[in-house]
DNA sequence: TATAATAGTTATGCTTTATAACTATTATAA
DNA sequence: TTATAATAGTTATAAAGCATAACTATTATA
């Protein structure tokens, strides 16, 4: 079907249908694919590796996570609890504000996440390299602009 | 920052980064709308919503559905059975091979289905007319690629 | 200084999801 | 044909995920 003439129809109408058509389904299989590798391989869940993904690019409190996450602070209190039982994170107390509590990874927890990481860009890589050059630049804008139109927000 | 020459200097690296980036909040900020619509407005699960979702573009089994869905039959049995409480669903022993059971919406299903995917789009619709057309081309675009390297699936 | 606000934790219960055991029906293979 | 396997669906059970509310400790503010 030519997606041109659709647009030129009823541009919004289209993009509901292609995102109903991708989105849900994008997600489903990243998520499976994060389940591969954060539950079967590392025996950890989903929300584990998210948290750990945060943490590895500085420090974070269970608030931030609360908030970037979309879960309540609770539960993000008794799963940095469970990390830090795996001694994948640590906890130390903020000197100036002792209501803070700064999270950061432990040398194995770094290990850890990298190694995830490592594992689902392989496979991303994999999928994203049967792509042209063009097409992915194509994919890339195309996100970034999803991203600005749904979050006001920027790709770094 | 110039996407342009990062995608030269590294494409792929460069998707997996802005697939980070776009990808979990985008679902997670679409998760979220249809928990507003779904569980807060009509009273039903972002579960049985996609059900009645599958449903609705014509009939279905369970087996169907826990495919499509990546969820255990069981499950989707359960949830099927609570939409058939709920008068939206209707079940039909298959008359030729009887360990069938065909899953149609009943009138009222179809009505409700079709309320809340319009409360839905209606919210897209808001979010993408922000949009330049040429814009809209790029995000279609880059959503049917994207969903044609995940899953080898084309919009239709 | 009394009150409110913030950060975090713990306790509780509801919802979601997976696993396993089961029935019923149909396909297949000896 | 009959015994076995495969498929579709359900039910039961338990575990994981998540939200709400109640709580402590600390800091801000009125």
């Amino acid at each position: 079907m030519n997606s041109r003439a659709l647009l030129e129809k009823d541009d919004s109408q289209y993009m509901v249908n292609v995102f109903w058509q991708s989105i849900p389904p994008v997600w489903q299989k990243t998520r499976s694919l994060l389940h591969q590798v954060a539950v079967e391989e590392f025996k950890i869940s989903v929300s584990h590796f998210h948290i750990l993904r945060r943490l590895k690019d500085g420090s974070g409190s269970v608030s931030e996570l609360s908030d970037c996450m979309h879960l309540s602070r609770s539960n993000i209190s008794r799963s940095v609890n469970e990390l830090v039982q795996l001694g994948y994170v640590k906890r130390e107390p903020d000197r100036i504000d002792r209501r803070n509590i700064n999270l950061t990874l432990t040398d194995e927890g770094e290990v850890v996440i990298t190694k995830m990481l490592d594992a689902i860009e392989f496979r991303l890589k994999e999928k994203f390299d049967c792509l042209a050059s063009d097409e992915k630049d194509e994919v890339a804008q195309g996100l970034a602009l999803l991203l600005k139109v749904f979050l006001g927000r920027e790709v770094i």
